[in-house]
DNA sequence: CACAGCGAAATGTCCGGACAAATGAAGCGA
DNA sequence: TCGCTTCATTTGTCCGGACATTTCGCTGTG
């Protein structure tokens, strides 16, 4: 049933678990294109494809002529990483999530997100106890994996976490997106606040350790009731 | 002299014209990558990657079998990921930031902004290469550190770099702070929109080795021209 | 030892081809 | 009309090759 992923695709997760398993460690040398192809038996295009993927996401670096290295030298801004993890969980778990609508998620939905499969919607509140709703929150969950749960629910807790004790698939990364929208009159009428009202997007993917989405939420976080806060040390 | 630019980058400068030039409006269907093969006499392959720029500005949506249309003007951001220390100051790096307004900071402002000392402020817009002004942007920078220049100014690369090489003082840490705003009048006309637009506030205080801030900036990105992307890793 | 030059190695750019997969429209039949 | 199939179109994936550009170590010369 499930389409298989292209190779370079399945290349680059597999050159990233070298990374992340620590075979090439920060400010290694990194297999040239043509050790690559020989190894993995595939053309120098796919390889590249694949290098390209982690240089995206910051794990190599590439020069012309000298050849490729992981990433020096980022234990600073690794532990920044840690420590965003962790509190962007203890941040879910302090929370809780009230159901205000479950249902199917179309292909438009779906399309719009890159996401395939069959995915479910959750959407609803996201509140601190005896505090105003602090955002509106959309969820996309692979229907395999959703919570069983009815409207007006009230869910205590991370859902990811829940998600990987009960299905123990471990998260493996999150990449996260934000940006200024405007709130929609939907979203609005659940933070009682007027439709235009400016609000935090924060758009989070959830990816196991193939880098497939298992999960992703919509949080709308509105103008004064939210900031996020980060901190980069230089290494 | 200036390095010739590559065929599908200057390929991709001539497509993305075509956009904001109007030739192709949000919604229109885009040239095939045939088409412009024979179009501009070029392989598939340098057409295909002119396309992948435009489609990670988010100019463009491409579907297999379907096509490729301009995306409508609000779904079209210019995604930056920053996950560390060194892609934050990249992303500067790339940048130019043109001064409008030059002037002293008053004790209401300090105050605001926790800053004690003499500080001038640098007001002006942040732009990329080729594309619309992306964020209004005030900083905050120690008189004696201040960029000699004077209004309507174009300061090419990172500040605080300049910062760092021109006066040997290292900045050990960055921290960040987003959330949602309402454009004030005077930012929404220097990027020519409308005040209560939408818009991500980004302030960045800059810390030299001892934690004092030497510069704090505040970035407004209106919603739809900026988007802000990390990768959280487990470890 | 310093240095210029050379050349191997590595990535970047560009071309060509082939097949796969998804789409959407046209055609066909019940 | 509605539903189904067929088929051309379009983008995605993968392969092969060629040359350009940059880096870096080696080597010979002074």
């Amino acid at each position: 049933m499930k389409r298989p992923l292209p190779l370079y695709r399945t290349l680059a997760a597999s050159l990233r678990a070298d990374i992340t398993s620590g075979k090439f460690k920060p400010g290694d040398s990194f297999p040239t294109e043509m050790e690559i192809c020989e190894i993995h038996s595939v053309s120098r295009h796919t390889a590249r494809e694949a290098l390209r993927i982690l240089t995206d996401d910051g794990l190599i670096e590439r020069r012309r002529g000298a050849g490729t290295v992981v990433v020096g030298e980022r234990v600073a801004a690794f532990a920044q990483s840690i420590n965003d993890f962790d509190s962007l969980l203890q941040y879910a778990r302090d929370a809780h999530f009230q159901v205000t609508e479950r249902c199917d998620a179309g292909s438009e939905i779906l399309d719009r997100y890159g996401l395939t499969g069959d995915f479910i919607i959750l959407e609803g509140i996201r509140r601190e106890l005896d505090k105003p709703p602090q955002a509106s929150v959309s969820i996309l969950v692979r229907r395999d994996l959703a919570p069983d749960l009815a409207d007006g629910a009230i869910l205590e807790g991370s859902i990811s976490e829940r998600i990987e004790q009960q299905h123990g698939i471990p998260i493996a990364r999150v990449t996260q997106r934000m940006e200024a929208v405007a709130l929609d009159p939907k979203s609005a009428a659940r933070l009682d606040l007027d439709p235009g009202t400016p609000a935090l997007s924060a758009i989070r993917r959830f990816r196991d350790g193939s880098d497939e989405v298992i999960l992703l939420s919509i949080s709308l976080y509105p103008a004064g009731r939210f900031a996020y806060e980060m901190q980069l040390e230089r290494r």
